[in-house]
DNA sequence: AAGTGGTCTAGACCACGTC
DNA sequence: ACGTGGTCTAGACCACTTT
């Protein structure tokens, strides 16, 4: 969603309404208060993109712009022929930035600090395989530490397919980061996130230092690239870990 | 981000590679080759657009919608007269749909039930005036709890003020859930999220069938109007809940 | 068959921010 | 000052779907 700096007429300094050119955004923001003040009822199909460019004096392209945009976050659905319908259920649409630990530790200001766990081959669990695919051969299994300020924040325990990511099998884990090497490395991929709360494991808990079984936060993601598998990942946030963001 | 329908072409039976219009979508995946392989290095400034329109043989406009779209979702940076730079740390961005409870549940196939558990006024407790803005004056207080096939699935605590939310206090919470009148007639808001994980009070354990301290999914929103703060609700999802999204 | 959105083009002007 | 991306236009062709 693109931002809206709206500008292109720097409001002087009490100048009134004014004119104010006819942009994409304009035509947005129109189309939206029609939305919001109920003028285009869900449900409802809205005029077509000739008849609204006569009406705003624009040209198509510019109302095609602007409703496309709204399509996108949600509010209108289009479809060629059937033409522009006021979605019934704005399904809200969070965008979550998911930052690398390191940076999102350095940009709050404290000192990051990796600490490699354990590093040893073997066959994954069934859980992890299915996510992978099916892989019954011995992957690498490494667990980790992401600490700001001396303080555990984050236990990472990791699972890659050598198939999937050669080379790291051969990086130093205990000095450079498995997601660090992989953003580097194999970038551009795609993948599944899933977010939940569980009861901490005795292990994890005590690497965090937080009393077994406390709620934390976790994040559970698997990797692809093309297809081809490269590694399962689980998060778990110390307590007390938020994860924001705007709608 | 746009889906890519990506046609254009219908793949005939069998024919061959076939030379491939030149569409935004052509020049998308082009661009992105470049940079999975290296040859746009992060950080490094790439061509400028009509550069590239000329090496690629179409019009200028549609190289920037390629571009533009590759820089919404995080690989490229593009600033007037600086150019468009290879992002160093592409950030991850993960986009949640947030339905409605009842839509969640009934999409997957169970029976939807909604019970109204207090409503009352009173002042909101301090981190809840902070997040709606400066309110000082009583506001709504509803507890809820939405049901899958009559088991518990989510908790739901609201605080209305209802300066935001005219009519919301009319209506008879009883059978209609808050969100739901919300989002018939406040649609197009604004506000923020926030994800945790939590041990459960006791007495939300109790309404959920869970045991006191389980460790529960946490979601939190505060919802805005053009400026005007209209409701603070914190969800509580009985254990076992994840959410799930594609990156 | 026909209407609607999706996209391309070629040219133009302009805002922005770096130089 | 000037280069780069942001956007508008007017016209055109096409893909998709519903009628």
């Amino acid at each position: 969603m693109p931002s809206d700096p709206s500008p292109r007429i720097a409001a002087g300094h009490e100048t009134p309404p004014a004119p104010e050119a006819i942009t994409w955004q304009t035509i947005r923001a129109r189309a939206l208060s029609r939305l919001r003040s109920g003028a285009w009822a869900p449900g409802e199909l809205i005029p077509n993109e000739a008849a609204l460019a006569t009406e705003f004096g624009c040209a198509r392209a510019t109302v095609n712009r602007a409703l496309r945009d709204l399509a996108e976050a949600g509010y209108l659905e289009r479809r060629r022929k059937a033409g522009t319908r006021v979605v019934r259920n704005p399904v809200r649409k969070a965008t979550l930035s998911i930052a690398i630990i390191r940076d999102e530790i350095e940009a709050g200001g404290h000192s990051y600090e990796y600490r490699l766990l354990s590093r040893r081959m073997a066959p994954p669990p069934r859980a992890v395989q299915d996510a992978l695919g099916t892989n019954t051969h011995p992957c690498l299994h490494a667990c980790a530490l992401h600490l700001a300020d001396g303080i555990p924040r984050v236990h990472e325990e990791r699972w890659v397919d050598p198939g999937g990511a050669p080379g790291l099998m051969e990086v130093d884990l205990a000095t450079t980061g498995a997601n660090a090497w992989l953003v580097e490395n194999v970038r551009y991929t795609e993948g599944t996130l899933s977010l939940s709360a569980a009861a901490a494991e005795a292990h994890i808990a005590a690497h965090l230092g937080c009393a077994p079984g406390s709620a934390v936060f976790v994040l559970e993601r698997v990797t692809r690239m093309r297809e081809t598998a490269i590694t399962w990942v689980r998060m778990t946030y110390a307590p007390g870990y938020r994860m924001t963001t705007a709608i």
